[in-house]
RNA sequence: GGGUGAUUAGCUCAGUGGUAGAGCGCUUCGUUCACAUCGAAGAUGUCGGGAGUUCGAAUCUCUCAUCACCCA
C-alpha cells in the first residue's frame, strides 16, 4: 500500500506517545549503554496551570536535550511534577466553593477545606500533564512529583515524601539558626489576608493625586515661607507660616503617622527640627524629625512619616527613633476601634470622633473621608494629580499594603555566599552570560526572605509555641507575649523538646491550632503543670518547597538511588521571569542543604510574544493557545518552530505562518521517504549501523553531507544553540537532499547498472535514516512514524543510536564535484529562464574550453546534469555560433546554441548585468590583494584564499567579456 | 534614576574581524510519475546616525538617537 501524501499528525501523535509510554521508552535510565547520566529537572508547573506557549518552549528545549542524550546512551532521567501553588489553589479552590454554593473555607474549617484542595487536586492537577504529553515531553511520567505530597491529610496516591524533606530542611535551616521569627514590615495581600514576597509584588503605573496637607506647628513656632524667587531661583520674598504642608498620595495613612521628616540642612525648617506639630483629625502631636530622607527638592521637603505602614517611613522610623501605630486590619480597613496604640497621646474627643466616621471604613473610603474632613476644615492646602507606582499583589491584583506583622525570615544574607561563588568560579554557569549580572546583582542586594503565609493550603510550620520559664515563674504576674519556640518535624518531637525545656514532670499535650499565631495555654492541676502547646498556623512560602526540587523529587532526605545517580542534575532550563524566585533560591537552598550545587548549566530562555512582538496575555487576547496550534499543525510543527527561532536571549515573535512553515517542512521529509518507499530503497534494507561505501561520486557526496551537518547539530546542541541546529538540519534535509540528492538519484535508480541501483537505494536509505535520527529529538513524532513505516527495525527511534561518524566521511574531490555539477545545472537553469527557454523544451550544449576536471564531472554525472538542466547533448565546438548563450564556470565555457529562441540584445544585457557583478567583487578583492599591508598582516590562508577566488572570478569574467565581445560582432 | 539588551532585505530574524545570509512575503514561469503543504528563476541592503581602532568593521571602542525589558 503506498504511503499517504501526507502525515496525518492528528491521528499519529496520541497512538506513538503511548507507543513510547507503554514500552517505557521514558523511564529512567532507559536506553542507557555508557555510565555517564544525564538529569533534567522540569520547572515544576503550578498545580493549576495549563499548558502556555512558554511551558511549550521551555519543554520543548528539555526534550530536545533529554532525547538526544537518550539516544547518545546516557543513563537518563527527565524529572516531571508540579508545585503546589499556595495562593493560586486556595483562590481557584475558594472559587469553586462560592461558585457551587458550599461553604466557605472558614466555614467548612481548616481539615475539610484542604481535602477539598485535595479532592480538586486528584480530579483537575493533571491538566497540564496531559498537555505537556501532546507535545511529546518525553518526562518520567512514573516519577512525577508533587511539593506537597506526603503532606498530612494526603490522599492514596499522593505518599511521596516531599513533605518531609521541607520540614526537614525548615528544622535545620532553624537550627542552624537560618530561620528566624520577627516583626518586621511585609507586603501584606488584603485580598488574600496573608503576606506575599517582594518578588510577587507587580509596580503598577496609576493616575493618583497627591494631596497636599497642612499640620499645624505647635507651641507657636513659625517659619518663613519662600514665595517668589529671582533667575537664579533664590527666594526673594516670603511669608510667614504657622504650619508645614506635607504631601502624601495615601492621606488614609495620617492616622498613623508619628512624625514629620525635613531634611537636616534645609534652611526652612532647620530651626524647627524637635519641635511638634499636631496631628490633624486625632490631635496627636508629633515630633518634626531630621533624616535625609526628606528631599529639600522634592514637593514642600517636609515628609509625613507612618513608620507601620511605608518601608521608607519604616526605616526613617528606625533611624530617628519614631513609634510605629498600626491603623488598619488585615483587609485593609481602618482599624481604630479598640486600638490602644492609636489612642494613646491622642485627645480623647477626637478619637472617638474618628472611630465614630472611620473605624472598619475601607482604606479608598477613609482616604475620601479624610479629605473631606481637611477641606471642610481648611487643612488641605492643594491637590496635584500625579501619576506613580502603586505595588499590587500579582495574584489578586490589589495594592498591596505594607504591613505590621510578625513572620518568618529565612535569614538570606548568610546562605547567600556558596550561592554568589559557585557561579562566580563556574560551577554553575548561566546561559546567556548576562543573565548572571541579573543573578549577582539580586543576590548581592538580597534581603531576607518572608516564608510564612497566612494561608491554609502549604506546608504547615513546624513551630510549637509553649510558655516561657520566666512567664510560668512569674505567673500569674506576667503576661510577657514572647512565647517559648519548639521547632522539630513533628509533635512528638516537639513533645521531647519541650519536655527537656520544662522538665520531666510537666504534662504536654497539644492544642489544635485554630487561633491566632503563638497562643498556648497552660495551667496546674495541684502541684502539677500542664502545658498545651500550639503550633503555628501559618504555612511555608511554595517557593520554599520549589526551592528544594532538585533533591526532593529524587526522595531526599532518604539516601535513594536516583538522588545518588542524578543529583546533582545537568541542566537546568528556564525562563528569565523565575532568575530570582527559584534559580536563585534553589542554588541557595541546595547549597545550604546538601553542600552541593544543583545543576552545572543554566540555560535561561526568552520570552515568547506574539507576532507583533506584544507580551501575550489574557487581557490583550493575542495568546496562542499550543495545545490549538499543535491541532492545527501537529506537535512537530510547533517544536521545530519555537526550536528555530530559539536564538539565545532573544525574544521569540510568533506567527502561524511561521508554524505552517515547518509543517511543510515535515511533508517535505515525509515525501522524500515517501519516493524512496516507492522506488523499493528500503526493500530488504537491514540497518546494522555500517555506512554505505558507493562508487558513484553523488552518493559519496551525499554521506560527506550527512557527517557534516551530524557535526553541526551536535556542536550546535552541546552549546545550547538550538536554533542552529534546527537551521542546519532544515538547510540540509531540504536544501541538499531533497532538492538535490533525491533529483540525482533518479537517473540512477530508474536507468542504471544493477550495482548503481543497488548502492543508490543503500545510500539513500542510510541518508534517510540519518535525516530520521538527527530530526528525532525536535521533531519526535513524523520522524518515529516513518522509521515505524520504512523498514523492520529492531528499536524504535526513541531509543535509535545516536551517530558519531565525523568528517572522515566527506570526500573532497567528491564535494568538489558535485557543487561543480550544482553550480553549472544552476547556470543553464538561470540562462534559460532569463533567455525565456521554454521550461520543457531540451536543448543541446557546445563547450569551447573544458578542463580535465570539468571533463571528468560532465562524464560522471551526464545522466544528472542532463535531466536537471534539460540538456539533450554536449558537443565540443570551435566557437560558438551566433545565437548563442553563454555558461561560464570554471574551468569551462558552455553554449546553449538557441538562435531563433533568444533575443541578442537580452542576452547581452543579461551577460553585462552577470560580469558588473563580478567585477565589482573583483574590484574589492583586487584592492585588497594590491595593498602590500593586507598581504602582510592577514593571515595567510585569508591571503591565499583571496588570491584563488579573484583569479576564479577573473577568468570567469575573461570568458563573459568574450562572449559579449562575440555577441558585438554578431549583432 | 540605575541596569541590560536591541536597531541587518517589505516582515521575522541568523550572522563575535576576512565574498552580507535564511525563512516568510513579493514578481515571472511551471502541475514530467516524492511532494502545489511543491518546483524553477528573479527583485529587494549607505547592516540606526556619527566618529575611532585595524591592512580590513554588520562584528571591537566611543558617542548620539530610537525601542524594549528588568530593578528602584
Amino acid at each position: 500500500m503506498p504511503m499517504e501524501k501526507t502525515f496525518d499528525a492528528a491521528e499519529a501523535e496520541a497512538r506513538l506517545y503511548e507507543a513510547w509510554e507503554k514500552a517505557g521508552c521514558f523511564t529512567a535510565g532507559a536506553n542507557a549503554s555508557r555510565a555517564e547520566t544525564f538529569c533534567i529537572m522540569i520547572p515544576p508547573p503550578n498545580v493549576t496551570g495549563s499548558l502556555h506557549m512558554g511551558h511549550a518552549f521551555n519543554n520543548t528545549l528539555q526534550d530536545i536535550l533529554v532525547r538526544w542524550h537518550r539516544m547518545r546512551g546516557f543513563d537518563t532521567l527527565w524529572q516531571p511534577g508540579q508545585d503546589h501553588a499556595g495562593i493560586a489553589t486556595q483562590m481557584v479552590v475558594e472559587r469553586e466553593l462560592a461558585k457551587a454554593g458550599k461553604p466557605s473555607r472558614r466555614e467548612m474549617g481548616r481539615e475539610k477545606f484542604l481535602e477539598t484542595v485535595w479532592e480538586w487536586k486528584q480530579q483537575s492537577g493533571g491538566t497540564i500533564i496531559n498537555q505537556l504529553k501532546r507535545l511529546g515531553a518525553s518526562c518520567d511520567w512514573s516519577r512525577n512529583a508533587f511539593t506537597m505530597s506526603g503532606a498530612p491529610g494526603a490522599p492514596a496516591g499522593e505518599e511521596g515524601n516531599f513533605h518531609d524533606a521541607v520540614i526537614k530542611v525548615f528544622v535545620d535551616m532553624y537550627n542552624k539558626g537560618y530561620i528566624y521569627r520577627g516583626k518586621r514590615l511585609v507586603n501584606w495581600d488584603p485580598h488574600f489576608e496573608t503576606a506575599i514576597s517582594d518578588l510577587e509584588v507587580e509596580q503598577v503605573e496609576v493616575d493618583g493625586h497627591m494631596w497636599r496637607l497642612r499640620y499645624p506647628l505647635e507651641g507657636g513656632a513659625t517659619y518663613e515661607h519662600p514665595v517668589e524667587w529671582d533667575e537664579d531661583g533664590n527666594p526673594t520674598a516670603f511669608e510667614t507660616r504657622d504650619y508645614l504642608v506635607v504631601a502624601t498620595t495615601r492621606p488614609e495613612t495620617m492616622l498613623g503617622d508619628t512624625g514629620v521628616a525635613v531634611h537636616p540642612e534645609d534652611p526652612r525648617y532647620k530651626h524647627l527640627i524637635g519641635k511638634t506639630v499636631r496631628l490633624p483629625l486625632c490631635g496627636r502631636s508629633i515630633p518634626i524629625v531630621a533624616d535625609d530622607y526628606a528631599d529639600p527638592e522634592k514637593g514642600t521637603g517636609a515628609v509625613k512619616i507612618t513608620p507601620a505602614h511605608d518601608f521608607n517611613d519604616w526605616e526613617v522610623g528606625q533611624r530617628t527613633g519614631l513609634r510605629a501605630i498600626n491603623v488598619m486590619t488585615t483587609r485593609a480597613a481602618m482599624w481604630l476601634k479598640d486600638n490602644p496604640d492609636f489612642a494613646e497621646g491622642c485627645d480623647p474627643d477626637l478619637v472617638a470622633k474618628a472611630i465614630e466616621r472611620l473605624d472598619g471604613t475601607d482604606r479608598y473610603e477613609a482616604r475620601e473621608a479624610i479629605i473631606n474632613e481637611a477641606t471642610d476644615d481648611g487643612w488641605l492646602d492643594g491637590i496635584d494629580s500625579d501619576r506613580h507606582m502603586v505595588p499590587h499583589g500579582d495574584r489578586s491584583k490589589v495594592a498591596i499594603e505594607p504591613y505590621l506583622t510578625d513572620q518568618w525570615f529565612v535569614d538570606t544574607a548568610k546562605i547567600v555566599g556558596p550561592a554568589l561563588d559557585a557561579v562566580r568560579d563556574g560551577r554553575t554557569k548561566i546561559l546567556p552570560e548576562q543573565h548572571e549580572k541579573v543573578y549577582f546583582h539580586w543576590l548581592e542586594n538580597i534581603e531576607p526572605w518572608c516564608i510564612s503565609r497566612q494561608l491554609w493550603w502549604g506546608h504547615q510550620i513546624p513551630v510549637w509555641y509553649g510558655p516561657s520559664k520566666e512567664e510560668l515563674d512569674a505567673y500569674p504576674a506576667v503576661y510577657s507575649g514572647l512565647p517559648q519556640s519548639f521547632c522539630a518535624p513533628s509533635f512528638e518531637a516537639a513533645r521531647e523538646l519541650a519536655s527537656q525545656y520544662y522538665g520531666e514532670d510537666v504534662q504536654i499535650g497539644e492544642f489544635p491550632s485554630t487561633g491566632p499565631a503563638r497562643s498556648y495555654a497552660f495551667g496546674w492541676n495541684g502541684p502539677k503543670l500542664s502545658i498545651d502547646l500550639q503550633r503555628d498556623p501559618d504555612v511555608l512560602d511554595t517557593w520554599f518547597s520549589s526551592g528544594l526540587w532538585p533533591i526532593g523529587t529524587l526522595g531526599w532526605p532518604e539516601q535513594t538511588d536516583e538522588l545518588n545517580k542524578y543529583f546533582p542534575t545537568d541542566v537546568l532550563i528556564t525562563g528569565f521571569d523565575i532568575i530570582f524566585f527559584w534559580v536563585a533560591r534553589m542554588m541557595m537552598m541546595q547549597l545550604a542543604v546538601v553542600d552541593q550545587i544543583p545543576f552545572h548549566t543554566v540555560y535561561v530562555h526568552a520570552l515568547v510574544r506574539d507576532e507583533k512582538g506584544k507580551k501575550m496575555s489574557k487581557s490583550l487576547g493575542n495568546v496562542l493557545d499550543p495545545l490549538e496550534l499543535i491541532d492545527e499543525f501537529g506537535a512537530d510543527a510547533v517544536r521545530f518552530t519555537l526550536t528555530s527561532m530559539a536564538a539565545m536571549g532573544r525574544d521569540l515573535k510568533l506567527s502561524t505562518q511561521r508554524i505552517a512553515g515547518y509543517r511543510n517542512f515535515g511533508t517535505k521529509l515525509w515525501n522524500a521517504a515517501r519516493f524512496a518507499e516507492m522506488n523499493g530503497v528500503f526493500e530488504g534494507y537491514a540497518p546494522d549501523g555500517t555506512i554505505p561505501q558507493p562508487a558513484e561520486t553523488v552518493n559519496t557526496w551525499i554521506i560527506g553531507e550527512t557527517a557534516r551537518v551530524r557535526q553541526t547539530v551536535d556542536d550546535a546542541l552541546a552549546a545550547y544553540r538550538f536554533n542552529d541546529a534546527a537551521n542546519a538540519l532544515y538547510a540540509f534535509v531540504w536544501g541538499k537532499v531533497c532538492d538535490w540528492y533525491v533529483e540525482f538519484s533518479k537517473p540512477l535508480l530508474m536507468d542504471g547498472t544493477p550495482a548503481q541501483q543497488a548502492e543508490t537505494r543503500a545510500t539513500m536509505a542510510w541518508v534517510i535514516d540519518q535525516c530520521l535520527i538527527l530530526l528525532h529529538p525536535i521533531m519526535p513524532y513524523i520522524t518515529e512514524e516513518l522509521w515505524g513505516t520504512l523498514g523492520q527495525r529492531d528499536k524504535m527511534l526513541v531509543h535509535a543510536d545516536w551517530p558519531t561518524y565525523g568528517p572522515e566521511l566527506i570526500d573532497a574531490q567528491a564535494d568538489r564535484e558535485m557543487n561543480w555539477v550544482i553550480g553549472l545545472i544552476e547556470e543553464v537553469r538561470s540562462a534559460r529562464a532569463q533567455m525565456h527557454v521554454p521550461v520543457g523544451l531540451q536543448i543541446p550544449m557546445l563547450f569551447t574550453e573544458l578542463d580535465a576536471a570539468g571533463r571528468a564531472a560532465w562524464d560522471r554525472n551526464e545522466a544528472l546534469i542532463q535531466r536537471l538542466a534539460r540538456i539533450e547533448s554536449l558537443e565540443a565546438a570551435e566557437t560558438l555560433p551566433k545565437g548563442c548563450v553563454t555558461i561560464a564556470v570554471e574551468g569551462g565555457s558552455f553554449g546553449l546554441p538557441l538562435a531563433g529562441i533568444i533575443d541578442v540584445a537580452e542576452e547581452q544585457a543579461r551577460l553585462e548585468k552577470t560580469l558588473a557583478k563580478l567585477e565589482k567583487e573583483l574590484g574589492g578583492l583586487q584592492g585588497r590583494l594590491k595593498n602590500p599591508k593586507f598581504v602582510e598582516s592577514a593571515p595567510e590562508d585569508v591571503v591565499e584564499e583571496t588570491r584563488e577566488l579573484a583569479a576564479a572570478k577573473g577568468e570567469e569574467a575573461d570568458k563573459l567579456r568574450a562572449a559579449l565581445a562575440r555577441l558585438a560582432e554578431l549583432a
